[in-house]
DNA sequence: AGTTTGTGTGTCCTACGGATACTGTATCCG
DNA sequence: CGGATACAGTATCCGTAGGACACACAAACT
């Protein structure tokens, strides 16, 4: 019911039971027909009934393996994202590595466009999510940052890639139905009077090419190496 | 019901009704009581029925004005957030103005903290959140920026500032219940005997300085000047 | 006047997360 | 071997949510 709980059952800390009938199913099986769900319907249509329906057994018997619906949810992420991957070998020196990292990232959530959203915010966490973090944070040790701005950078990182996922991986949004929102917008601002020359100079012409993911991404990159220059002490390569 | 009669609500497009009784209430009612509810016990607490006991009206009434939770949702926001500010008087160029409009955001989630969490996604924007944008657009106007370069960099920082709102004001975080999340965790990690070096390096020593929210923001506006530097155009004051 | 249009209420429905009590089953101990 | 014990899955019930619908009443226009 409580973190505490929630993070035993992540990190595989819950003891086996030895006597009773065995389990028709398990933690495992419940994650996975989470996810699937999330995967076709998005997040929202993952209920306890639904997922139950899917294993085929009643609702409540999910509440023998996830203690709640948060804890379904933290056990969703956890196998969405799946281990995480090893840099070391990657080439190109930290930035090189911090790029993958987010291409690998960014590969992971078109296979699971709902977890970005759902893993927003202090939430108990599994040793898979952990360890992407870890290899962010290893990309950063040892280049010249202290201790505390290697942690805002990888948070500086994680936390730009997943504010473009949103808005670049438009694809999965669900506005398909006809009318694009920017439209809308543009013209309820029209019928209202309402025009800023700053909006309109941006709007104004072809349309903004689709590729807006490298642009935030190597300003933060060069961000920091200018930063790494500065104090005197960064390689870059 | 849908985004296009929310837009209209937002943007004052509703004609007022001639004939029928006068109405005991409105929108701003609405949206004020509501605000006060998701400052005191958080926007997880506003529903129709607590919004309309605080207006000691039915719960049924509230649509006459809002056509769905959502749309509430909206005009909570756009009552939040408040008016936008004018940031060309700001001095100190372009970075001071981004500093200045941080600063100014940041101010307005203090009082109402959920509003960064809300302010998520896709959806149905008024003028104030328009008009926030928009000040933060013009702000990276006109200093050697492509167009498109210009919105993503608007992007990049408010986004930026959102990730960093929800760690770095923990204040406002529910965990006032004696043990903290992070504690919990490194308690699990090492009943599970995990250990990760790059991990250990960082927590190891004094707790880090509180004063996490400046690094992200000089690393993004650094990035950003280096690039109009290389393209040969940023005036940089 | 009466019609029209709007306001606030009461009732009902569906879906959700979750607590509790129950029946049946596998294991352990005497 | 047989009862006690611990566990599995089910059925029932509850509170809270958002929202549809139909009503009784009130103001304005004809």
């Amino acid at each position: 019911m409580g973190r505490q709980e929630t993070l035993e059952l992540l990190w595989g800390l819950r003891a086996a039971p030895k006597r009773g009938p065995k389990a028709a199913f398990g933690v495992a099986d419940v994650a996975a027909a989470a996810v699937e769900i999330a995967d076709s319907d998005g997040v929202g249509a993952v209920s306890m009934e639904q997922v139950a329906a899917r294993l085929g057994y009643t609702k409540m018997s999910l509440y023998r393996y996830v203690d709640s619906k948060a804890a379904l949810l933290a056990v969703m992420i956890e196998l969405a994202i799946g281990e995480p991957p090893d840099l070391s070998r990657v080439r190109g020196g930290w930035r090189g590595q911090a790029r993958r990292w987010c291409e690998l990232m960014w590969q992971t959530w078109d296979r699971h466009p709902w977890v970005p959203h759902a893993t927003v915010g202090e939430r108990p966490v599994g040793p898979n999510e952990v360890g992407w973090s870890v290899a962010a944070l290893t990309t950063f040790t040892d280049i010249g940052l202290s201790r505390g701005d290697t942690v805002d950078a990888v948070a500086l990182l994680s936390g730009h890639l997943r504010n473009t996922y949103a808005v670049t991986a438009a694809g999965s949004q669900p506005w398909t139905d006809q009318v694009r929102p920017d439209e809308e917008l543009r013209d309820v601002m029209a019928r209202t009077g309402v025009s800023y020359p700053s909006l309109d100079q941006v709007v104004a012409g072809r349309p903004l090419s689709a590729d807006r993911r490298s642009f935030g991404l190597e300003r933060i990159l060069d961000g920091i190496e200018l930063h790494l220059q500065r104090e005197g002490v960064g390689a870059s390569v």
